[in-house]
DNA sequence: TGCTGTTTTAAACGTATGTTTTAAACGGGG
DNA sequence: CCCCGTTTAAAACATACGTTTAAAACAGCA
């Protein structure tokens, strides 16, 4: 019961990173639990053991990283903030978008640690109707919640509303960036380069910044 | 089997209806042929009979007004370009934005023709991954490329790259406001109205210039 | 070693799926 | 009226699905 958790947590982390992988990849109902559990090696009933059940485990794959996605957001606004302190500034616009588009961005191009998978999960999860699903939306609301202060600081004539629709834009750019990077390439009979990760997210950055 | 078609269009377009509307709202594969039938009224067969399979079906909604929307498009085009010719002008970016955007937005904003749900089935089926419906996003191409002389115009300094980035975030704004408009105003704690289609196609079109 | 709680396995359950089949109903033209 | 191609109807088919069950295998500890 102590050292067994070794195993036990090699399945279920096995089986969370199938999933999110294959859910990355298709909607909720096109996954079937025999598809995720045969790529994890794991048997059939270990979905319903470890996460109660199909929707559970969609559950589970989105808790597993979420509070660490937004916390690396937080941890960029609040650096942008303490370096404009420290140089009696305000924070720039640019610093406020990088910090909402970088970690995605950089996670979308990360396959060692399986972030890539994650970020194109989330990207999808936002289009599941179930209703569970509403605290992804939610969590990410909370978010924007925290930058808003600062959005208006630099754009005071802008109305709460006029705020929200542009961030609302900015992640329509992003999601789309996340769902199609891989085949940007392919959109633009070549003309476009995935780049580096640096690249992208600078052209997100500098398109946002200047709709903004 | 001259009159007699008005019953069989009938059927055949009311399957084509349901299934817009059915497709718009849940994945491929979460949409059953016995929901579609049942909503239609019709004879589970029906979608066999008319449309040979499900994926002939999904097929058969996304052909029905494909041409119709990237037509609109194209009829802003001309009309733009037919205009600045006459004024001894350049076309604008902002009218090149408009071109691209307007239908799909209007279209939104139409449930009497069930318009909207065609635009939203489309949203969605860019994340089908079914093999076939590459050609949904290659129809989508081609229009563009149609686009992209004028945009090579008004900004000669950017590269062919450049530009299809930029058109890229653009097509994400528009998805993004597509699968999201309806709870915009939910997301923004009430902040944001969905508006008129006028004002939405305004603020898309106005950050979009600015990215641009 | 025997006991205990945890994990894994194999099999089955009940239901929903896409599709096919077979026959009935329809409606105009001979 | 009857024939015929077209459309609808009901039923069945085979398979895939999510979930449950019950027993076996396992690992730590007395």
């Amino acid at each position: 019961m102590k050292s067994k958790k070794t195993a036990r947590l090699d399945a279920k982390e096995r089986i969370l990173d199938v999933s999110e992988k294959l859910f990355a990849e298709g909607s909720f109902a096109s996954v079937s639990v025999r598809s995720v559990t045969g790529a994890a090696g794991v048997n059939l009933s270990a979905v319903n053991y470890y996460f109660g059940s199909k929707k559970g485990l969609f559950q589970a794959v989105y808790v597993r990283r979420a509070k660490l996605m937004n916390h690396e957001r937080l941890c960029m606004l609040y650096d942008a903030d303490e370096a404009a302190r420290v140089a009696g500034r305000e924070v720039t616009l640019e610093e406020l978008i990088s910090a909402m588009l970088t970690p995605p961005i950089f996670w979308l191009y990360d396959t060692e640690q399986g972030l890539s998978g994650y970020i194109r999960f989330l990207a999808r999860a936002y289009l599941e109707e179930a209703s569970d699903m509403d605290n992804v939306l939610r969590q990410e609301v909370d978010v924007f919640d925290k930058f808003m202060p600062y959005f208006q600081k630099i754009k005071p004539a802008l109305s709460e509303g006029d705020i929200y629709w542009r961030i609302h834009f900015i992640m329509g750019v992003m999601h789309h960036t996340i769902n199609h990077l891989h085949r940007i390439s392919l959109l633009s009979h070549k003309a476009c380069k995935a780049g580096t990760r640096e690249q992208t997210r600078d052209r997100l950055v500098e398109f946002c910044c200047e709709g903004f």
